[in-house]
DNA sequence: ACTATATTGTTATATTATAACATAACAAAA
DNA sequence: TTTTGTTATGTTATAATATAACAATATAGT
């Protein structure tokens, strides 16, 4: 345990990382969490959050409404909008503003304003839960008087992985 | 001069602010720069600007279209995203990803990744240019291995006037 | 089983943004 | 000062993202 609680929620992934288990255990865990809340993660709703979950990179809400009507065939742009909100709702989904597009959250848990790192080589994103981020925006807005509800931090880059490989 | 570069590039505007003055400035400004950067503020483009500059609150594109017809009956789409393509690319103008709107830059210079204050009870916006903020965000990317080639910071909250109006 | 509430279905439409190609304005070379 | 390449604008159509509004169905608590 840290002092300050700097995570990373959701790291890139590694070459090597196995993302069946990765998805799994974020169905796990938003099963558990939505249980602890006593809300309903509906069939559907857990369907939208494992098409979120099939890799780190933001999906498009269209692009799950076309995986969806495979085996869904009634779905429609509400339908998707509607899991998206509640999955955020939830903290179980974070919406990337600056992409249109959403992710799943490692860590559905208080918090949640997190950061994002964007890679535009591979289109991963990871999140971190930093405090010392939110602690100088929340001293830098004060010191203009400003109350903070909610930030967004998304940043756009290059990661690690995708530095390395294109040494090579 | 600062040590460190920690800039209002716009503040919030205060009750006795005269916008008037301050939407003139904005719009010298922006024909020095483009003057000296050898680009063409054309009437159009700076048609737009004025638009945008009309208040401190980040103005949508549709709203700049319909305004824009009263005197330029031939806008459509494109004639707006096109000019507002042009004022980002000069810096003269910032989208806020969060609000899918667009408003006026007080400093057309450099840097470039600069912190949106955004109050949601007066829609007004606050423009911060922050060195401490730009480097912490760049140190904790490099933890991760992670090279940030662009950032998006926006802050939502209340500013002071609507704080301290709500007190009344 | 009954009822209130939450969820999903369905149709339509609003909002935001870009593609693609035509025309016009401008600037620099021939 | 024509020509020519480039930049800017006009024009039509459509793509991409998101919500409104109301009907039908399922679920949970009584």
């Amino acid at each position: 345990m840290q002092a300050r609680k700097n995570k990373i929620l959701t790291p890139f992934k590694s070459l090597k990382h196995k993302h069946r288990d990765c998805q799994k255990s974020a169905l796990e865990a938003a099963r558990k969490h939505c249980q602890k809340s006593g809300v309903r993660l509906t069939p559907l709703r857990e369907r939208v959050l494992a098409l979120i979950w099939q890799n780190h990179e933001p999906v498009k809400a269209y692009d799950i409404l076309d995986q969806l009507k495979h085996d869904h065939s009634s779905s429609a742009p509400p339908t998707v909008y509607r899991a998206l909100d509640f999955l955020q709702e939830e903290g179980l989904v974070h919406k990337i503003e600056s992409l249109n597009a959403y992710v799943g959250c490692g860590n559905p848990v208080e918090t949640h304003s997190s950061q994002f790192l964007i890679c535009y080589k591979c289109g991963a994103v990871a999140e971190l839960d930093d405090a010392d981020i939110r602690e100088l925006l929340k001293k830098k807005a004060r010191k203009i008087g400003f109350e903070i509800h909610s930030e967004m931090v998304e940043i756009k880059g290059c990661c690690q992985e995708c530095i390395n490989s294109d040494k090579n």
